[in-house]
RNA sequence: GGCAGGAUGGCGGAGCGGACAAACGCACCAGGCUGUAAACUUGGCGCCCUAAGGGCUACGGGGGUUCGAAUCCCUCUCCUGCCA
């Protein structure tokens, strides 16, 4: 059994077809990634509140941007003439990109989808913009994208099976159509498994990806979008023996540090979440105990750190009361600083992961993790979904052509 | 001194006889955020009882009218504008 590709080598010893964490190299047209790895997201060519430099002085090593939003503003054609992303972002790392598959459910109010295409009212200016597998596959090429997302039909939760089962179907025609149109020296092409929350459609989605030539990654999509936790994992869980073990695996979407941890476990390479940015932008901010939120009164004459025995710039130079400070007073250096130490914070993870696993140690790493952390409470987290979703489709409803209003978008 | 207007919850500010413990904003308190239309959003915010719900005290002070008053009348105190 190969475990070494001329874009991914597992270096972590005891390699099997057995499930279980292990360390990496990915290898891309703009350098290597160690794996496990977290990629901060770049929606519009941007971490949010930081710069190129100081991503990398966190421990960045990748991050992922999307390919519709660029698309939309600036355009592609600007981007190429600056170099590819990374001429335009000045940024010399490698990068990922989505297709815009997730505005399928971000902007689901938005879109018509059919086997040939989905086509987005675009949120900027109402212009049509049609995404093919094809186009998706070319558009990111252009960027010069290193990791390369099949467009795909992601669901949240809660949709019955049937749209599943044809939301599956779709994605694996638009998977073999990106293979076609995906020249190899580009960057790494990762097929997507889907299967929303039926366990046998993930195992049925995850042999088709597996099988899937012209792919050198295989991404896991459709989670965490309101689902529970454990049947979130459930279905990690039937997916995973069912990958090759010489491919990279991808776990879209992903996640909060007990989720990182947890996907570390299973075998999973690389994460991308907008999670550690955006509740950092929010004034929540990540300790070995859980998430601290900055507002909360007791902090308002805290003149420690957010967390003792950080090695971030923010912990070492400012205070709790400082950062709530900033936060009240909206000062924009509150989103850098928490960007920064909530950033670090996850690298840190990634790497005490990383070495954890090559000493073998990685069960105990998980247990003392856990054991620590609490993570945000899962009720209060179910109950604001709804109105959260609710108030997005409000504010959609308010800017939608009548002939677009009430259409869930989903075929 | 005269005339006019006004005093509402921590602040600003609606309400002008019953649906008012009182819109809305700010401040404050707590929660949420997972391939980012998120520097966003949800809830609470007189006091008491565990929630549903109920009780109590309240719209400058005092006194009236009324089944019922933040809302109408009288009076006192204080503020603001204009005229002397």
């Amino acid at each position: 059994m190969t475990t070494s590709t001329p874009y991914f080598r597992v270096t972590s010893p005891g390699e099997s077809l057995v499930p279980g964490p292990r360390t990496g190299v990915l290898i891309t047209p703009h350098g290597e990634i160690q794996t496990p790895a977290f990629l901060p997201v770049a929606t519009q060519g941007s971490v949010k509140a930081l710069s190129p430099s100081d991503v990398v002085s966190l421990g960045g090593q990748v991050v992922i941007c999307n390919a519709y939003h660029l698309a939309l503003r600036p355009g592609v054609d600007l981007i190429e003439q600056a170099g590819g992303l990374h001429g335009f972002m000045g940024w010399d790392r490698p990068i990922a990109t989505d297709s815009g598959g997730f505005q399928m459910t971000s902007l689901a109010h938005r879109l018509r989808i059919s086997d040939e295409a989905v086509t987005f009212l675009s949120h900027i200016d109402g212009t049509q913009f049609h995404l093919s597998p094809e186009s998706a596959v070319a558009l990111q090429e252009r960027l010069g994208a290193d990791m390369i997302m099949c467009l795909d039909q992601p669901l949240n939760y809660g949709v019955d099976r049937d749209g599943v089962e044809r939301a599956l179907v779709r994605t694996h025609l638009w998977a073999e159509r990106s293979a076609r149109a995906h020249r190899p020296e580009m960057g790494l092409l990762y097929g997507i498994a889907q299967g929303g929350t039926e366990a046998d459609l993930r195992v049925e989605s995850s042999r088709f990806v597996a099988a899937l030539d012209g792919t050198q990654g295989i991404a896991i999509g459709g989670l965490s979008l309101g689902e529970p936790k454990d049947v979130m994992w459930e279905m990690v869980d039937v997916s995973m023996p069912l990958l090759p073990v010489h491919k990279p695996r991808h776990l879209l979407g992903v996640g909060s540090p007990e989720d990182i941890v947890e996907g570390v476990a299973r075998g999973i390479d690389t994460f991308d979440c907008a999670l550690p940015t955006r509740v950092a932008r929010n004034g929540a901010l990540y300790t070995p105990q859980g998430r601290v939120d900055i507002l909360n009164a007791r902090y308002t004459q805290d003149l420690g750190p957010v967390m003792e025995a950080c090695d971030c710039e923010t912990c070492g130079t400012h205070s709790a009361a400082y950062l709530q400070h900033l936060f009240k007073a909206k000062e924009l250096l509150a989103y850098r600083l928490a960007s920064i130490h909530n950033l670090r914070f996850i690298h840190r993870l990634f790497d005490d992961a990383r070495s954890a696993i090559t000493a073998g140690t990685y069960e105990q790493f998980r247990r003392d993790f856990h054991a620590a952390y609490t993570p945000s409470d899962a009720a209060a987290r179910e109950e604001q979904r709804g109105l959260w979703l609710r108030s997005q489709q409000a504010r959609e409803q308010a800017n939608l052509p009548d002939e677009w209003e009430s259409d869930p978008g989903l075929d």
